[in-house]
DNA sequence: CATGAATGAGCATTCATTCAT
DNA sequence: CATGAATGAATGCTCATTCAT
């Protein structure tokens, strides 16, 4: 998870890479409460505690903040899930696992996971940007088709299955969010099963 | 469905609808492609064919104008869904009819289903029509209860229940507009078998 | 000379163009005074007495407001200096007609002229700005290429014998306007009668 | 000439007057290129190969720094015509004399020349340094009025002859770094006799 | 001396909204 | 009704200048 990258080769470098990890928090909460083009570059530097031409120091554009903002926390949910997945392990262990480390991401970064899931991105990030969401994609595919050649999982178009997965997942974490629903322990076990039950074959 | 709603008490009252109903489809292009925040309200006029000055004839405000357009859309796919409800058939034919008619709604009218849904409306969308959205959810959950107490359905918190479903088939509906996947006939009714088994009983 | 071009095809129009015409007016007044980016653009609007958004009503940019500027003026000296020549007049009356078209110009437009010539265009004018220019030079070297050919004027390179008659004048105009010099008719024939010796074959 | 004027008491020190000599070499160059206020502090340092806070320790703002360079130049000019200035030749040496001097000075130091007399300073010159463009000025004229009274140059006010020449010759030096001239010797004395047939009396 | 991160006022420009026509 | 010129506050961004290191 994208903590302050503090550089601690001097006492001044910590300074300057608190300041910007300042701006991207700020900048994460205001996209998440109001949207890109909603947010006021002022307004960013308020909420960070910086002047507004400090975060012309640290970020060319805004667009280009939002795109790093994207990536950082689009690598850091890659990672945790790369990271985590038990490649010999069983279909239904991989994909309790997978949901799990979502599911741990997603609780302990709201904000992240709900600007990363939940907004509309098309008009603002770059081509590198959009390509990092691509391969997270790539991944659960890849899952998909594995577990299907074994005769697990349902044998449907693998994009699709992935997409019903991925997509009751952020309807459950959005219901979180906005306090539809409480996701205690049970629930997030609940959900998963029933997930489970959409793709495996019966 | 908002089609164009022409009074028809004078010549000139037609075009006056005409022209409102030309603010609202512009305004549903643009607010999908950019966003509420990121679409200027002369080039919804530009795009709608009308002056600038015009749209302040039939919406008090851009504020005012986004909240008819949601209003009227939601008014619309509820609608669509209590119409067709099948009050009287077994869950199993109340959950399918409740998918297809958001599946013909959604395919007939992708920008709507796509703003409706896709976005993050809490910044501009006043407390009316935030209530017309928890109407439709109400709906969800009163199935979900009544098919729980026969037993059909998982003994899940119903409100969670719902979400998966919903956000599965938004997850769906997003892959089928960005071109990620096909939705043909076929490739609908796997997803719908796959979310009943999400949700039925086992 | 570019006075207000009023169309008078409705009421409403009128005041639209003088809006124009007042926004160029003040522009150029402090274009001479500060220079270009030494002229903020809101200080335009104040002294045109129009809102600055307006100025962008007429003018898509800045940029594309001196160069307006700068077209419309070449223009109107050129078109001054093209009109009043004697085609077919022996030399010495040539250039004697093109020195009084110069001196009257600048003398009823000061400003416009002191824009023009005394000040470094090259960083914000564009293509179509800077041809223009040319053009006006290529008329002068015409006229000392004809009469160098009748054995009239000096046998140099005529570009330099132009360049030598203009920068002089506008040596003479500086001085005039900075208040070095009085500018009557005298010295006007004076000066004129001196540069025609610097000219001339003896 | 205004070469890197190194103080040798320490090692440090010529290190600063250097620094001080590149932060002024950059200046007028871009100064030359895109004027005063068209040029940025931080760019000036770019290119002087300088942190941004390094020129204030030079100068105590980027008006200070304008002004020491204009003097710089100036008085550079000045002293290479004072200097050569044959007192008791005839008129006609002195005029050679002159012209030669500035052409040198401006061909050894075309970007000096242009920034010095083809730029408009009002704006941020001090009364300071305007005084110094007096000066010579003051030299000029009072060499044609003595000439004149010698029955040399014709009678004409004497501040206007100066400036017709001096005019000429800027004409013909930005041309010549305009491209549309070039300035070998024999177009340089060709030029030089056609300015002094402009003055002499005839 | 020298740095360059930081500042915040100021800039060019946009845009929701108004209103005379 | 409809227009679109006009507004001016607000936006994204720049830049002269300062100051802690």
């Amino acid at each position: 998870m994208p903590a302050a990258r503090t550089t601690r080769s001097r006492r001044g470098r910590r300074q300057l890479d608190n300041k910007q990890d300042a701006i991207l928090e700020a900048a994460l909460a205001l996209f998440v409460e109001r949207g890109f083009h909603g947010t006021a570059v002022p307004i960013v530097a308020d909420r960070a505690g910086v002047a507004a031409g400090t975060i012309y120091h640290y970020f060319t554009s805004k667009e280009a903040l939002v795109n790093v903002l994207f990536r950082r926390w689009k690598e850091a949910i890659a990672k945790t899930i790369y990271t985590a997945f038990p490649a010999t392990a069983p279909p239904r262990e991989q994909f309790r696992t997978i949901w799990e480390q979502m599911a741990r991401f997603a609780l302990a970064n709201p904000e992240a996971f709900a600007f990363l899931e939940l907004h509309h991105h098309r008009s603002y990030l770059d081509a590198e940007s959009l390509a990092l969401d691509g391969g997270l994609k790539q991944f659960g595919v890849g899952f998909v088709t594995a577990a299907q050649a074994k005769g697990v999982l349902k044998a449907m178009e693998p994009m699709l299955l992935m997409e019903l997965v991925f997509g009751a997942f952020n309807g459950m974490f959005r219901a979180h969010i906005e306090g539809r629903i409480t996701l205690d322990d049970a629930a997030m076990r609940a959900a998963e099963a029933a997930c489970w039950d959409a793709v495996v074959a019966r």
